[in-house]
Formats: structure tokens, C-alpha cells, sequence
DNA sequence: GCAAATTTTGACCGGTTGGACAAACGTTAG
DNA sequence: CTAACGTTTGTCCAACCGGTCAAAATTTGC
């Protein structure tokens, strides 16, 4: 091993990618339910199966580990958004973001807290890639809806402010799930659950709540 | 003092509730910002201009204080979902309540962010509250949501699951702070942001996205 | 099969952190 | 004034934690 494993081009043999891939799903289950300070390196490394000192040979710090996550998190995570195109019918395209973003709340809980838990503490570490790679893609997806208000068909409103109310009502099912179930109980907080709030935020989003007539 | 200032009567002197007073200010400000175990006694102490065996005399353990902030921040927290009541119009209840929630996070955002560690770390200091209070009081105004839909004073709907949506939409601009400010912006981000969320708000619960006509 | 490169481990280190403690200092009531 | 009580501080400790290092074990290329 002569290199420093980082930089632009890292050359990387199998076992090195293999262990750096079981290092971060480790990592992503620890830190997730932790946070970053509240997280050790040996509570990843046992996770991963492995002595501190191995997993500090594939991370020579702990914050590395952490931004690996986070490049890669924010990718996988507006993932559903980039699909948010103009093609097809407004309505339908927003409904499918809500169920996507709802799919991704249910599916991958742990990469919602990891992502609420960065964002709470202030963003220390992601903060550039909010004003950069993150504004850019809502800016653009805004002006998409926007063209659809003018077009009539959907109503008038804030764009912006209507992609934070969809982040925020389906990320909640993954972000506040201990309180989520704790309301519902033991009965209605089950596996239906998501597919409760499925039809509640597609009615919500789409009608509202004033009666109809 | 010969009192271990816990149980259920513990007197106190001037001074000690002041300092106390003092600390748990502190405290809301350093733990909503770095989390539980992301703070440190000495950084309380520090805010709350003591040192660290002083602060140790008030609260003998770092989790005390804490545990003491948690209780009082249920109750402020949910004051204005008890407001919540079956007299006056349904509609309006429900639009001034979602003021209400969005003013807590524009005025308390330190006890919003608080709040939301605790839950995403998965509640360890505060599920009985939840499983306890929390949900009596969100079940008994279920009960009366459901009485206005039985009225045809209101869609019918999930009522838990617009409760939650109420709390996400809301407490969103108080957690996700920083990333909606990267998102809108230097311009659209500044003080009016509360504003326009509420506008949107408003017309989001009442009339949804659905083209009027 | 063997040498070079890679991977793994145990021992260790310095800094931080939560907390204990006794001594010093201040306050208050008689 | 003074004794009892309440408050504050400096010092200290043990556990934890991020990270280093050299040596041992293993894998890989020839």
C-alpha cells in the first residue's frame, strides 16, 4: 500500500473495496442511530466486524468515513427529485415524487436520519453541497412547477415551499418513526402505516381539507 | 444543603433556583445544537458563566439536566395542540393551529431542535412521554377532528396522519433550518421565509394543489 | 515456492470528558 | 459575632476515544 487512498485517482484492490463497502454500511447504521459525535470508531468497527486499528487502515479518520457517506447520500437521495421532469401530467408527476419520497422513508430510514442528523447539527460538513449541488436541482424543479401554475395546471403557490412540505410530511415517517409509532400504538403503527399516510398525503396534496361541494 | 435536590419536594433556595434557571437556559442552547452526547458539562458550564464543579452542584449528572429540560419541553411543545378545541369553526381551528406550530419554530427553534435529537436518536430518555401523554392528548384530538369530518365540516381524513403532517411541515423550518436557507438563497431566504411558509401552508391544508374550477 | 506488497493485530499514547472531593469562601439567622 | 449552612473553586481521577506504530499474518505476482 503505497497510496494514500485518497485524492483523485485511488487504485484499489478487491479487498480494499469489499471492506471499505462493509465499512460504511457499519458506519451508516452507527452514525444513523447515533449521530457523528455520539458514535465511536470501535462501534463501527465491531459492526463491521473488524479491530479499530484494521478499519482505520481503509479511513484514516473518522470524518472520512462520515463524508464518504455523505457524497454518497446526497445522490441516492434526490434521486426521486432529478425524476421530477416535465413530461406528463403535472398532477401525476407530483404524486409520484410524494410515493417515491414516502418509498424512500419507508426503505431507507437510516440514510433519512443520517441525512436529518448532518442537517440538524447546523450542516457542518455538508453545507457547501446545500448551496451548491442541492439549490441548483430545487431552483431548476421549481421553475418546472412553476411553468406548471402558469399553465394552469396546478394552483398558484410557492414552489419551494412546496417541495420542503413534501421533504418534510414524508421524511417524517423515517425521521420521527419512534414518535410516529408511539402515536399510532401498537395496532394502527404496524406495516400499515405507510400506507396510511400514502393516501392521507396524496388527499392532503392534492384537495386538501375543506369539505367537498 | 442537606436535600439531594430530586424527589418529589425538593425545596430550594433563591440562589438555587436562579442558577438552575441559569443552566438549563444554558443548556437548551448547547444540547440543541450538538445533541446529547455532543455536548460537553464544560461547554454548559461556559455558557451559563460557571465552572464545571459549580454546575455539578445544581445538577449532579450531565443526564439531570437534561432529563429536566425533556419534562419541561413536552409540555410547552404541546401547548398549542391542546389549545386545539371544538369550539369556533373547524377550519379556522385547524388554520390557527398551523400558525401556531410555525410561530413555535420561528420563536423556539433551540427547543424544536432539541426535541427532534431526542426523537431521532430514538426517544432513549423520553418514550414513556410519548407513549403516555403525547398520545393520549393527540388520540382525545383525534377524537374531535374526527367529529368535525362526521360533520361534513371538513374532508375526511386520517386525523394522526394530519397531525403529523401539521408537526413536519411545521417544525421543518425550525430542524431543517440551515437547508432552507441554502436552498432559498440570501434573497428569498431572509426574514419574510416564516411568512411565505405560512401563506403556503394555508393553502396547502385547505385547498391542496388541485386547480380551482 | 518465494519475495514483495497488502492486511491484520496488540500495545500504546495523549487528549478529553464526566464526575468526585475536600478545602475555601460567602451568607444568614440567632 | 459566630456558628451553621450554602456556594464556589482547584485538584484530581478513571474511563473513554481517536489515532499511531511496529510487528505479525496473509495474500499476491512472478
Amino acid at each position: 500500500m503505497t497510496d494514500t487512498m485518497e485524492g483523485s485517482a485511488p487504485r484499489r484492490t478487491r479487498i480494499q473495496q469489499e471492506k471499505r463497502e462493509l465499512i460504511l454500511e457499519a458506519a451508516l447504521e452507527v452514525f444513523s442511530a447515533n449521530g457523528f459525535r455520539g458514535s465511536t470508531i470501535d462501534q463501527i468497527a465491531e459492526a463491521a466486524g473488524m479491530s479499530k486499528p484494521n478499519l482505520l487502515y481503509y479511513f484514516r479518520r473518522k470524518e472520512d468515513i462520515h463524508e464518504t457517506l455523505m457524497q454518497r447520500l446526497l445522490d441516492t437521495w434526490l434521486a426521486p427529485l432529478r425524476e421530477l421532469d416535465d413530461i406528463g401530467d403535472p398532477l401525476t408527476e407530483l404524486r409520484s415524487y410524494i410515493r417515491r419520497k414516502l418509498e424512500m422513508a419507508r426503505d431507507f430510514p437510516r440514510e433519512s436520519r443520517l441525512f436529518a442528523n448532518e442537517i440538524l447539527q447546523g450542516a457542518p460538513r455538508m453545507k457547501p453541497m446545500l448551496e451548491g449541488e442541492l439549490k441548483t436541482l430545487v431552483d431548476e424543479k421549481a421553475a418546472v412547477i412553476k411553468g406548471w401554475m402558469r399553465a394552469g395546471k396546478i394552483a398558484r403557490t410557492d414552489p419551494w415551499h412546496l417541495i420542503f412540505s413534501i421533504w418534510a410530511t414524508t421524511q417524517h415517517y423515517a425521521d420521527f418513526d419512534v414518535q410516529v409509532r408511539a402515536v399510532l400504538g401498537a395496532d394502527r403503527g404496524g406495516d400499515g402505516r405507510f400506507e396510511d399516510a400514502a393516501r392521507f398525503l396524496e388527499q392532503l396534496f392534492l384537495d386538501g381539507l375543506k369539505p367537498k361541494g
